[in-house]
DNA sequence: CTATATTATCGTATATTTACGATGAACGAT
DNA sequence: ATCGTTCATCGTAAATATACGATAATATAG
C-alpha cells in the first residue's frame, strides 16, 4: 500500500484500528463466536465449522492472536484456543468510547 | 486475495466485518473525530489535519461513505461531509452485541 | 522407532488496500 | 468566457490480505 503513514497517527487510533482490522473479516468474527460456544476448541473443530481450509483458518487464528483477542494453549498434539475476556472487554470499551466521542450516542 | 469466501458467512457477520473494515485505518478513525468536532467540514479542512494527500483523504472519505457512516452534501464547489449519527449508533449497538455474545462482557 | 494426528508455516497466486501525482469535472467569481 | 477553488477519479506502484495445497514440526500411540 505504498509507504504506510500509520505511524503519524496517535497510539490510541492506531491500536483501535488494529482491533478493527482483526474484526474486519466474517471468518474471524465467527471464530470468536465459536470459541465462546465450544468447550474444547481445537483448530480442527473450528475448521469443521468454517468454509475454509485448515491453513486459512490457521492464518485467521494467528491474526486474532496477534492482536491479543484470543490465545492458544498446547494440549498434547492439539492446541486449544480460547477467548481472552479481559482483552475483549477492553476492546468493547474502546469502541464504545470512540462511538460516544464521534456521535454522542 | 484469491477467490473471496465472504459470501459463505451470515449477513450479520459480513455487515459487521464491513463496518470494522471501515474503522481499520487510523486515518478513518481520526476523520470521524474531526467530522464530529468541526462545524464546516469540507475536505480541505480534513486534509489540513491529516498527514495525507488530498487524493488519499478523498479515498478514505469514500470508504466511510460507502459503508454509510458519513455523508457528503454539495455546497457550491465545496462538499460538506458530516457524521450520520443514526448509522454510528447502529454500529455501536452491533459491536456491543458482538462483544456481549463472545465474552459475556 | 514408526505411524498417525494435529497444527503452523512455506510457497504461491490473486485481490484489495494504501498512497501519490496528475487530470478532470463542477462551481463561483471576475 | 476565463480563472481559481474544490474535490473526485484515473493511473500507477507498492504493501497487505486472503486463500489454497504442500510441507514441516510436534506430540501421542502402538
Amino acid at each position: 500500500m505504498a509507504v504506510s503513514k500509520k505511524g503519524k497517527f496517535s497510539k490510541t487510533e492506531v491500536e483501535l484500528a488494529e482491533i478493527a482490522k482483526a474484526l474486519s473479516h466474517p471468518a474471524r468474527i465467527k471464530i470468536l463466536k465459536i470459541l465462546n460456544d465450544l468447550d474444547y476448541c481445537m483448530v480442527g473443530n473450528i475448521v469443521d465449522l468454517l468454509p475454509l481450509s485448515q491453513s486459512t483458518v490457521s492464518q485467521h487464528l494467528s491474526e486474532l492472536k496477534r492482536v491479543g483477542l484470543i490465545q492458544g494453549e498446547i494440549e498434547g498434539p492439539k492446541i486449544c484456543y480460547c477467548i481472552k475476556p479481559a482483552e475483549l472487554e477492553k476492546a468493547k470499551k474502546e469502541f464504545n468510547k470512540l462511538f460516544t466521542q464521534v456521535c454522542n450516542c
